[in-house]
DNA sequence: ACTTACCGTAAGCTATGACTTACATCCCTG
DNA sequence: CAGGGATGTAAGTCATAGCTTACGGTAAGT
């Protein structure tokens, strides 16, 4: 029953437009807002979430927040997803008999 | 904003406990629900969220209702990851210059 | 120093989702 | 064909999470 944040983070579809958006690069908390109907103060909260989640990093320049994403976030996902596959593949041959 | 089911269905330990039991093997409905402190119903009705996502299959044996991990769900998601994990690495040079 | 812009936080409301109990359904067996 | 086991479904309750408005704080410019 291990806790993975970045998975709880991924579920809300406003959070993955966020990841989209600074797909195209690095952005500031504003500039990320004005794509979004909801409200600002809505996308700041997404935004720590996703920080919090090591999705992404924050660097403040000046008055503004850059945000940008984080590959290790990303990738610690992918290792938990590939041993996922794998044994989805490995484990389950055509006539594997049922465990009960 | 798409949709994707997949993760929203991954967000949720529970499921994602029922995932890694089923990475031992297939097994049954009532063998799954043995394992886990939340009633039958509830493990019923998450395995229903897992394979409307994709990520299970069932196969019914007699009065048994087998389920088991569905490989293509869990690789349309890494599908999804390393995209995401490609822009992070690429498009966020150590030098680039924010957007905004 | 005052003003303005940018941003995060707090408080409150509402909707969504996870859980439980009770019931209906299907399949095998005697 | 009656009985029992295995499982899904329905109705209702309660917690969590996302949204909004209002506010506080910091940095830059004049």
């Amino acid at each position: 029953m291990t806790y993975i944040p970045a998975l709880q983070a991924l579920a809300d579809p406003t959070r993955r437009a966020l990841l989209d958006r600074l797909r195209l690069g690095p952005a500031s908390a504003g500039r990320l807002a004005q794509g979004f109907r909801v409200s600002r103060p809505a996308v700041s909260q997404h935004l720590r979430v996703l920080v919090c989640a090591g999705l992404l990093d924050v660097s403040a320049c000046g008055a503004r927040r850059i945000y940008r994403l984080r590959p290790e976030g990303l990738e610690a996902l992918r290792g938990y997803l590939d041993a996922l596959c794998h044994d989805a593949r490995m484990g389950t041959p055509p006539d594997a008999p049922p465990s009960a």
